[in-house]
DNA sequence: CGGTGCAGATGATCTGAATCAAGGCCGTTA
DNA sequence: TAACGGCCTTGATTCAGATCATCTGCACCG
């Protein structure tokens, strides 16, 4: 679907060939095995895994592939940050879900694709063939299940985005943001009430429903507040969970 | 999660006995085969399906099972209209979707329901338990990837939700609601162009994010600008998918 | 290093939808 | 058949967040 972006710059999107050509990859060194769904396969299958699998690289704010686009190959993120993306005819955005180190990317997709991907960052992915790993689940059932599992957390994040969007104010949902995130760092052993946001502000407006200005106001008062305090230009502290979670679930 | 609802009247959902006990179904004899899960089984499967599956009966208004039960049973609606839904502490409800003749229910579900389930009309479900169900997989490969199946179809329209939600106006949701419903009854054989709307103008109100007199509002300009008519309570007719479709998506 | 351009912050104003407030319609029931 | 309660409609008013308009800081680059 070609798009027609009103008013906005046009040409930021790159598409092209890749920074580096696509490499075969040795899973079973993969950075973050354990994290992601080739985790809890034993030694045999990810050596067959890794036998379908190709390494690739993309530059920051390349698109990776486009809604609708046909949808025959799905990848792991290992590195760096994804957005997914759908957009209206008009050109407004909805920033449907960001992918961090561990995600998998190409579910909820039938033939063509549901969305759009683009690289936020550099990132490196992991790519297979869909038929392929489709007959791989033959013969490995537990990777089948993995992936349906996969699905179904999927599934409950997005009904909780669609309870952020639809019932939640400006502040309650950049709370709900910033706890989300920081959950999923904890989880990934990272430190705890730190927060990475490798995304600009403009891409947190459009995953949470709101304007660049008001997540930038929505952020001064969070800081203003004492609730959070920015260390860098990407990272962020939580300095009240409590708080936090106050104003994200108000009784 | 108990859950106190701030200002609105109480006790208007029933939870306790079925209208009618558990009563064993033969699946062949089920009104909705070839379009639900069960879709595409042989006989043989068919009956090994009939023989872990239980019909039950709701009335009304039944709650079918609370955001955060233990989720061990799955159904399939096979008469009838659901209602899925999540809470905010303070009583905000968002409908996350309507579930038809057809419909699984119980997908996105880990180890407790991630939403709500209640009977809009009297509803018939098919009832399976989870863990026979799994166990059926082992050797009937095709149910699980079916299953599969529904629950990426589930992903692609909770993105579409999400963008709905997230970036259009009134009127673009209530249009895109409508031709929404209207496409999926001509799927299902229904009459092109007439949609039948189960539910109450609150349900339509928490499924889009809005309130129920936007709602009521809208509907109204929707009928003064000739687009829909209103053959009976809870019957439509689209008048102009065009229409429809120009203000739903618009350039 | 001066210029350019992008990301972010912040003030002023506007507006679409929420909220508040009445009534109307209709099916159920006493 | 009257009265009650659910559901819907419509008007008046308010308000949260959008829009418009600057301004600052800063990285990059010729």
């Amino acid at each position: 679907m070609a798009v027609e972006l009103k008013g906005l710059p046009k040409a930021r999107a790159k598409r092209g060939p890749w920074s580096t050509p696509c490499a075969a990859h040795d899973c079973r060194a993969c950075e973050i095995r354990g994290l992601t769904f080739c985790a809890g396969l034993d030694e045999n299958e990810v050596a067959t895994l890794s036998s379908i699998s190709r390494r690739m690289h993309f530059a920051k704010r390349h698109i990776i592939f486009q809604e609708g686009d046909s949808a025959d190959v799905v990848y792991n993120v290992t590195k760096g940050a994804v957005r997914l993306f759908k957009l209206t005819p008009d050109g407004r955005r909805q920033v449907t879900g960001f992918l961090l180190p561990g995600d998998f990317l190409g579910l909820g997709s039938r033939k063509g694709y549901a969305y759009g991907a683009e690289a936020i960052t550099e990132v490196e992915l992991c790519r297979f063939e869909r038929d392929k790993l489709e007959t791989l689940f033959e013969s490995h059932r537990g990777l089948e299940r993995r992936l349906f599992e996969i699905a179904n957390d999927e599934l409950a994040v997005a009904q909780d985005q669609m309870l952020l969007l639809g019932r939640k104010t400006a502040k309650e949902r950049m709370a709900s943001f910033l706890l989300k995130l920081s959950e999923r760092e904890e989880l990934r052993g990272g430190r705890d009430g730190a927060v990475y946001l490798p995304m600009v502000q403009e891409d947190i407006a459009d995953y949470l429903g709101l304007t660049i200005e008001t997540v930038s106001r929505t952020i001064s008062q969070l800081k203003r507040d004492g609730l959070i305090r920015q260390s860098s230009s990407h990272e962020f502290e939580l300095l009240s969970t409590e708080g936090l979670e106050d104003i994200s679930e108000p009784m």
